[in-house]
DNA sequence: TTCTGTGAAAGGGTTCACAGCT
DNA sequence: AGCTGTGAACCCTTTCACAGAA
């Protein structure tokens, strides 16, 4: 099945439709692995490699047509659809997250916003009412939600995740600067600009 | 020499240093390879192993000392110094990035901020004045700058970036959704929540 | 006894190189 | 001639397992 599918291939897919996004736009038709490589910095034997995971989407000679890998790929990452989540923790960073504009694009909308601060539920931030963290499980189940972004204080991390796992979400994006251990079979994804910082800092020397 | 360390090990490095600084705030002298490998989700080989190419910092039969092996690899990441970053783009999450509280109190400070918009020119965000690109040059060498934060459009990315290497920067973080180019020896480290969601929704279906 | 440091083994992922289709 | 798809080889990373220090 597709578990035995590596986790760093699923990790590319959407490098790779990216890319294909932006030939589309230039009515690219044919693009091959080694000029997708060139785009993504990576190699061709990578690519093609990747790609035969899930099938065969290039004609030999030619190339892969632009329009359908892209397309297949959207429906392989499970793209050609809309995504809602949930946020919680409404401070700053919420706030802004709230208002980014680069989540609807792309199929991923913030349909509710949770706090414990009493000061801050029942405000409007966007669209959104703030409303307390109790109503998190039904809201989940109602409204159908997937994915949820944390970003509440680093102590909070661990005691939202696991009320998170509890409900059965099965995808968090963290933004707060503190791990967040999960149960294997729920993904985590740290968005977590300090340690990416801390790491170059080592070759800088 | 330093460059046969590999770079995930180097990347699990700060992930630990932060597991310490807990510890050191709660006032414990000693952790065991065990224990800190519950904390970060890792294997107690896999710590064990990490910090081996760096030195013997533990003590058998007791673990390590929390305070001595912090500092070690504060010492060893860079981290035991102030790092200057400039920031090129001020637009939304441009200034989002100059008050955001989360790098000062890691050693990483803005300490001037770029764009090309004539109406963000001279304006002043946080203690800040926008100044033209055409000053990143200068100003990277005068203020001893290292790292660089890109927030700039995504199609001016690759632009900016190449301008950024051609000026010697090593190390550039990136938060446009746009793949940044770069030649060996130059680190990007991408701050993409779109790619973290578009991998996390394969695992959802 | 406990837990580190580390060679050796195992496991995964990447690259090679070429058969085969267009 | 050109480029894909893919076993096999290679290489890198993780895990094992144990000698040795406290």
């Amino acid at each position: 099945m597709e578990s035995q599918i590596p986790e760093v291939v699923i990790d590319r897919l959407p490098l790779y439709a990216r890319a294909l996004a932006l030939l589309e736009k230039e009515n690219i038709e044919i693009v091959s692995s080694q000029e997708l490589g060139a785009m993504v910095q990576m190699t061709p034997a990578q690519i093609r490699k990747d790609l035969s995971y899930f099938g065969r989407f290039g004609k030999q000679g030619r190339g892969y047509n632009v329009q359908t890998l892209r397309g297949e790929l959207l429906q392989i990452l499970g793209l050609d659809r809309q995504w809602s989540m949930a946020l919680v923790g409404v401070g700053r960073l919420g706030r802004a997250l709230i208002s980014y504009g680069g989540f609807v694009p792309q199929g991923f909308r913030i349909v509710a916003a949770f706090d414990t601060d009493p000061r801050q539920i029942g405000r409007k931030v966007g669209e959104l009412v703030v409303q307390d963290v109790s109503k998190l499980s039904s809201t989940i189940k109602e409204r159908g939600i997937n994915i949820v972004i944390v970003a509440v204080p680093p102590p909070h991390v661990q005691k939202v995740t696991d009320e998170l796992v509890g409900y059965g979400v099965k995808a968090i994006l963290n933004y707060a600067p503190a791990a967040a251990r999960v149960p294997s079979g729920v993904k985590v994804r740290e968005i977590d600009p300090v340690l990416a910082l801390q790491s170059m800092t080592f070759y800088l020397k």
